[in-house]
DNA sequence: ATTCTATTTAGAAAATAATCAAAATAGAGC
DNA sequence: GCTCTATTTTGATTATTTTCTAAATAGAAT
């Protein structure tokens, strides 16, 4: 929910690509998981990164988890970088 | 050089922090590793890691080195967010 | 030339993150 | 109820990153 968990999550290749993935459509946890050379298991550990910096959100059908991007959360990050290329005051961070 | 350095660059707080030092002036290393409880190689190695991505510059003075802000290094990151927030096509990443 | 002062580099140790295999959960379909 | 199938969780292992100490560099000042 912080800047802080949003910039780490998106400082991963593969966490990239999985957003890069829901851009424009909802896949299950298993299609994604699919598309790389990891075992479902680490994929659904970056899912549940990507979700807990709210980045993307699961809804369930059937017995599968499909997720969506939420770029919304993406706002905090593009404020801060415009604060640096202006040269302006900005909220701290811890 | 890459989006993913910079990404990388700006996922630790220490490193955004002196960012954030650097968005109004430049600052000698030794000024900038005063601001942290952090030992000075400490400082010295994010610096490093800060110039690689491109984010920042060096200039020596006297037997100072002074550190600045390059903020234009960003432009990659915003379009990455917006090609995001728009659901559009944008360049593959490796 | 020796001695400060500022900073970096090298190498080791500590902390964090990514990956996997195996077990656990949960719901679907018989 | 069982047995699939889809997915997550747990615990261990490996890889990467951060930090430190000690040594190296470089230029300034004596």
């Amino acid at each position: 929910m912080a800047i802080s968990d949003t910039l780490k999550a998106i400082s991963d290749p593969v966490r990239r690509q999985i957003l890069e993935l829901l851009r424009k459509q909802s896949y299950a946890a298993g299609e994604i998981a699919s598309q790389f050379e990891l075992k479902p298991a680490t994929v659904s550990y970056h899912l549940k990164l990507l979700k807990e910096a709210g980045l993307i959100t699961e809804r369930k059908d059937k017995n599968f988890i499909y997720y969506d991007l939420n770029a919304s959360v993406f706002e905090e990050v593009l404020s801060w970088i415009y604060s640096l290329k202006m040269g302006g005051e900005h909220d701290e961070q811890k």
